[in-house]
RNA sequence: GGAGAGAUGGCUGAGUGGCCGAAAGCGAUCGCCUGCUAAGCGAUUGUACGCCCUUUAAAGGUGUACCGCGGGUUCGAAUCCCGCUCUCUCCGCCA
């Protein structure tokens, strides 16, 4: 969420931005509403003033044991009329916030005008693709024919995009995310925080999954509580409310979560496999921290994605989301995308992102300055430390073998009982 | 699931209709004192949103709101009434 005082202030500089994002919105609405609010604001705030200082001569009136009714009398004229500002002002303040959550973040003015993916700049690329004297496969036939990954009987228990990981393919996706909290744990400085996998919409409004992303997420039926789409949600949501002090800042937590996303709008996408499904576990990275050190807090939350890729010896390249694949609430966004042989293509393993302070704004995440005393809002970013699933995926395609088995790689080996090899 | 108790500022905790944005204590900050430390003394000590002033800054002035959340009663609510949420205690059930 912007700050409605900024909003109002600098309403063509924010078009132009949105523009940029492909956004069009009814900013001259906002500005009407805006102004009406506080015009409502200024005479109820007036009325209420009368009232208070009558309330008081009526008590001292009172004390004195003389009459106050005609006072009384004009006073529950002017209650009457404060209700009515007061349903007035509800009303355009609902408005109001209904409009500035659907206003997405204001781009970082390094990120590049484009229209999708095809337009983001490759910001590095690192490691060797893998060379095949065969064909190399994709990884639902490697999974497939190694025993490990059973689509059929996910599909079979809850629905399609659900998949049963069974004995070595199992034991790698939990080995995987234990390697990956024990690094980020022990070598990025990370604390480990385990979250509820559920929230109420309150947490869900914070980080910008509600009002505007409903159909994205799976709800809890006859509750307000949603299943998490990612762990960045409970995870920021962990300071809700709270006004920090400088001193604690930065704050660096990684998480591991199963995630739960609907991917209504993608059917027919990805529709084989491990690449989207609706339930995946990740290990994911949150850090919160003062406005002056955000960026390059980014670029060392982005380094540490890309660690766990060169530490399973993945190829890899990282590139900046342009103005048109920008997430809603993202100043900033890297993907860090993994090479697959079997697909012959680069594809999104990390997302990592600044929010700077439109997150904070929204969950009331806050900050108290030092040497001011200011209170201030906190810069938010969170990256994917990796998506799980899709790590599987890398392994398999990059580590296959001619005949048809998987090399583990050796970081892994000591989350496996020493296991080498998945054998075909 | 049943019975009861509770929710007040950074914390502890008073407050049962007006003099309460809220006592007291602790903590914190600043200053004084002090050979150092401790102690002592004094001052300050929430957030949000308006308006005024101002260079659309800071500071300042002023108003309004906020005592778990939402309604109601009343000229006036932290205080009374209703609903909800959460916490605690006891009983039952349960991984």
């Amino acid at each position: 969420m912007l700050d409605i005082k900024f909003l109002r202030q600098n309403i063509d500089g924010v078009r132009a931005k949105m523009a940029d994002r492909g956004q069009s919105l009814h900013f001259d609405l906002f500005l009407e509403l805006e102004a009406k609010r506080r015009d409502i604001l200024m005479a109820v705030e007036t009325l209420r003033g009368e009232r208070n200082e009558a309330s008081k001569t009526i008590g001292e009136l009172k004390k004195k044991k003389q009459d106050a009714s005609q006072l009384m009398e004009k006073m529950a004229d002017v209650s009457a009329r404060i209700k009515e500002y007061d349903e007035s002002l509800r009303t355009v303040e609902e408005e109001l916030q209904a409009f500035v959550l659907t206003v997405p973040n204001i781009q970082h003015h390094s990120v590049v005008v484009g229209g999708g993916s095809e337009d983001n700049p490759v910001v590095r690329t690192w490691g060797e693709k893998p060379v095949f004297n065969f064909e190399a496969k994709q990884h639902f036939e490697l999974g497939e024919s190694l025993n490990i990954l059973d689509f059929a009987r996910g599909a079979k228990i809850t629905g399609a995009r659900f998949t049963v990981y069974r004995g070595a393919g199992a034991a790698l996706e939990r080995a995987l995310f234990n390697f990956m909290l024990d690094l980020h744990t022990e070598a990025h400085g990370y604390t480990e925080v385990l979250t509820p996998f559920m929230v109420n919409r309150e947490s869900m409004t914070g980080t910008g999954q509600l009002p505007k992303f409903a159909e994205d997420l799976f709800k809890i039926e006859g509750m307000e509580y949603y299943l998490i789409p990612t762990a960045e949600v409970p995870v920021t949501n962990i300071y809700r409310d709270e006004i920090l002090e400088e001193d604690q800042l930065p704050i660096y937590h990684v998480a591991y979560s199963p995630c739960f996303r609907s991917e209504a709008g993608s059917y027919g996408k990805d529709t084989r496999g491990l690449i989207r499904q609706h339930q995946f576990n990740k290990v994911e990275m949150v850090k919160f921290t003062i406005p002056e050190t955000s960026y390059d807090e980014l670029e060392k939350l982005t380094a540490n994605a890309e660690e766990v890729l060169k530490r399973l010896g993945i190829a890899y390249r990282t590139v900046s989301l342009c103005t048109g694949d920008l997430g809603f609430s993202s100043a900033k966004t890297y993907d860090v995308e993994a090479w697959l042989p079997g697909q012959n293509t680069y594809r999104e393993i990390s997302s990592c992102s600044n929010f700077e302070d439109f997150q904070a704004r929204r969950a009331a995440i806050r900050f108290r300055r030092k040497d001011t005393g200011k209170v201030e809002f906190v810069h938010t970013l969170n990256g994917s430390g990796l998506a799980v699933g899709r790590t599987v995926v890398a392994i398999l395609e990059n580590y296959q073998q001619a005949d048809g088995s998987v090399i583990i790689p050796e970081v892994l080996r000591p989350y496996m009982r020493g296991r080498k090899r998945i054998p075909a």
